[in-house]
Order: C-alpha cells, then structure tokens, then sequence
DNA sequence: TTTAGGG
DNA sequence: CCCTAAA
C-alpha cells in the first residue's frame, strides 16, 4: 500500500542520516544543491518565512510541552537503543511516528492545520495542536543559516527524501499547504514578536550548550532573525547530539546507568539550587550526584553512604578531645568545615560507633589477651585510634545520662588537655560502664 | 536549633 | 544514615 512505501523510504533516509552523521563525513555537493535548490522553491511558494516560524511556534512554545516532545524524542530513541541492539532503528520509528502524524495531520485537511498555524502565530497562546507541530519542526530543520555541518547533513539528506515523499502527496505537500494559507499573516508580524519568542529557548539553549560543549555563542543583537532560526535549529542539534554522545557512552561501556540521569538532570526545571558551600572543593561532592541516580524518585531518603576515611576518624577524635563530646556543631564548624558532607549528626553517630567498636575491641583484647591478629573481622579500628577513642571515652562518655549535665560544664575546663583522664570521676566511671554494658549487648 | 537516642 | 523527642 501507500502507506508501506512510504514507511521504508522513511526507515532508508532515517538510518542513511544517522550514518552520515555519526561516521562524520560531510553532506556532498549534490545534496547540498538540492537544498538550495529546495529553498528556492519554498522562498517562491512565499512558505520560507513561514517555516520559520513554524518551527519557532513548534519550539519556543510553551516550556513544558516543547520539553515534554522533546524529550519524549529522545528517549523514545533511548529506550529503543537499550533494548535492541539496531541503533538506529529508535531514531527510524521515530520518523515513522511523525509521518504518520502529518499524515494525520493531512487527512484532517487544512481546516485544523491552518488554525493551529494561526494560533501559534497571531497569539502567544499555545494551542493543543502544539504537540503536532513540534514533530513538524523536528523533521523540519530550518536550513536559512545553518551554524554548523550537522544542520547541513540534515537537510541535504532529508530534503531529497521529503521529496519522494511529496511525490506521495501525502507529507510535505499537507504541511506546506497550510503555511502557504498563514503565509500573509506571517510575514506581518512585527519583528519584535518573533524577537520575543526567540528569547525564550535561548535561556534553555544557553543552559544546554554549556552541557554539550557547544560552541555557539548567544545570539547578539542585530540579525536576530537569523540568529533566532538558527538558534532553534541548534537547539534541535544539540539534543541530537547529546543522544548521540549518550549512544556513543553506551555503547563504549555497555551500562547506561549513567547517561539516563544525565538526560533527566538536563531536563529538569531550573529548580532552586542546592545551597552551594563555598567548602565544598571536594570532587566527589559531584562524583556522589552521579553515584545516586535515583535521588530524584523519593525525596532521597538516604544520603549516599560516605565511608569515614582514617583522616577523617583522625580528625573527629581530634575535635572531640579540644571541643568535647556532645558539641558536635563545633567539632563540625572547626574540625569538617572542609567536607560539607558531613554533618554534625553525622559527626556523633560515627563518634557512637567508635565507640562501640573500641569498645568491642578492648573486650575482645581483654578476653584473647592481646592476640591482635584478628585485624579484619573484629578490628577495623587502628590501633591509635581505637586508643583515643577508649581515653576520650574514659575522659568525655558520650552516652550521657540524662539528670547529668555535669560532664558538659566539666568539659569546658578540661577539653584541651586528654591526658587528665585519670581522674575520672565516678560519674564518668558509671557512664563508661553504661557504654560497656551496651556495647557488650550490642 | 542542637543534641540524644532509637531505628 | 534517618527520624523524632527533648532541651
């Protein structure tokens, strides 16, 4: 039928794009004269001005919705590379879906098509239809100025195809039929409208080329409807790219876990921003954002498990015996003020399980008699830390019992010195005892 | 707001 | 590491 024929030249000029352009060889001549010449016959059909702003009301229509086609372009793609192992067959059920939705598009006749045109273009208001012409757009490269050679691979492979497929009578010659009735209201439209469309994704655009290194500059003033144009066409490139870069991670090192986040991260809304600690010079801090790819499901309910280093443990029993246990916000402001991760909560748990593992530890000594080979199993304490943190709980019990508020006040006077911790009073004596007893339950 | 304690 | 009560 028709409709099959249609269907291969789509899947035949889909996977022959791909190809070009991921093995990177330019567009031949040929092709590109037959975009010229293509643009001829669109600029004498007076649709030229038309497509462009067809594919701006496609684009910097409303955020959500363009991000939601968008994006649902891509990871329809995403999800069809994960699952088959043809690369490009994502992209060419792609296409097929936008045919078949111009095709729709056409059946339903001009009578729609032209009010959504009108719509989008008379009034900022984003009609449904905005969905329709987005994949439009999608297909439709704006090829006026193209800022880089993927936009020229682009149109000079899908160009000649539209054609056969204009022979059909059935895609292009239904998208072109109704620019051509929105073509006067078009072109009257005053620039600063089109300037102010255009102003919208730019935001978006500049947000994504700082991901994918693109090296576009922002639009300047002057020439802004050229600048505009190809500021879609770009912002449609750089989404390509960035799927193709994800295809290319993927299959380099065959997991995906990574690259998926990327996409949702990039399409996320400019939320608020976590509060960014100017501490915060430690490289794993974004290492932890890549290590937690389902933070985003449910309010995070764990924080990634940071492992105490030895320096770390070091520097806590450090700042417990100057500052005192229980001042865990001091010990944090002065000892962790580097690693932001930690927090002061964090501080004391990490202090309760020292000292259950000294604990442990010198229960263990005790009853094996100082056999201390057993270093894997039972002791993954150093031995120096293990014996600071047995004196600063001798000196400071943390678990503190409740009617005794004497151990903080003491603390004051003794924090500097930890040798003092002979003269450990008999409330301390009762605490450390309570430790034990804990610590031998647990 | 910080700490303690339990989970 | 998280949550909640208490100070």
């Amino acid at each position: 039928m028709d409709q099959d024929e249609k269907l291969r030249k789509c899947s035949n000029m889909k996977c022959q794009r791909v190809q070009v352009d991921e093995s990177s060889v330019p567009a031949s001549k040929d092709e590109l004269m037959e975009v010229d010449h293509f643009l001829a016959e669109n600029r004498n059909e007076h649709v030229s001005a038309d497509g462009d702003l067809d594919i701006h009301a496609a684009f910097n229509g409303k955020d959500d919705l363009e991000m939601e086609v968008l994006d649902g372009f891509l990871d329809d793609v995403e999800i069809d590379d994960l699952e088959g192992t043809d690369v490009f067959s994502g992209a060419c059920e792609e296409y097929f879906f936008d045919f078949e939705f111009d095709s729709k598009a056409e059946v339903l006749g001009p009578g729609p098509c032209e009010g959504s045109h009108l719509q989008n273009s008379t009034s900022e208001s984003h009609s449904s239809e905005l969905s329709g012409s987005s994949s439009i757009g999608a297909f439709r490269n704006n090829p006026h100025q193209p800022s880089n050679e993927d936009c020229l691979y682009n149109i000079s492979l899908d160009i000649p195809h539209l054609h056969q497929l204009d022979n059909d009578h059935r895609l292009a010659g239904g998208i072109l039929y109704c620019k051509k009735e929105t073509g006067s209201i078009e072109k009257s439209q005053p620039t600063a409208l089109k300037e102010k469309r255009c102003r919208k994704p730019t935001r978006r655009y500049i947000e994504e080329s700082s991901d994918s290194r693109s090296k576009e500059k922002e639009p300047t003033a002057g020439t802004k409807r050229k600048h505009s144009n190809v500021t879609s066409c770009d912002e449609l490139h750089i989404r390509i790219k960035a799927l193709r870069k994800i295809r290319v991670e993927k299959s380099s090192n065959g997991i995906s876990d990574v690259t998926i986040p990327k996409l949702k991260v990039r399409r996320g809304r400019p939320k608020k921003e976590k509060p960014h600690h100017d501490e915060e010079q430690f490289s794993s801090e974004s290492e932890d954002e890549c290590l937690t790819p389902k933070r985003s499901k449910k309010k995070d309910r764990r924080k990634h498990q940071r492992m105490w280093t030895p320096a770390e443990v070091f520097k806590l029993v450090d700042g417990i015996s100057e500052y005192g246990v229980g001042r865990w916000t001091d010990i944090k402001r002065f000892s962790f003020s580097s690693s932001s991760y930690r927090t002061p909560i964090d501080l004391r748990d990490k202090w309760r399980n020292l000292l259950r593992a000294s604990s442990i530890q010198t229960n263990t000594i005790d009853q094996k008699e100082g056999d201390e080979n057993d270093d894997h199993a039972i002791r993954p304490l150093p031995f120096n830390v293990a014996c600071r943190v047995r004196e600063l709980a001798k000196l400071h019990p943390y678990p503190r019992q409740r009617g005794s508020k004497n151990s903080r006040s003491t603390k004051h006077g003794t924090a500097t010195s930890v040798s003092q911790s002979k003269d450990s009073p008999p409330i301390c004596q009762s605490k450390r005892n309570n430790v034990r007893r804990k610590c031998t339950y647990n």
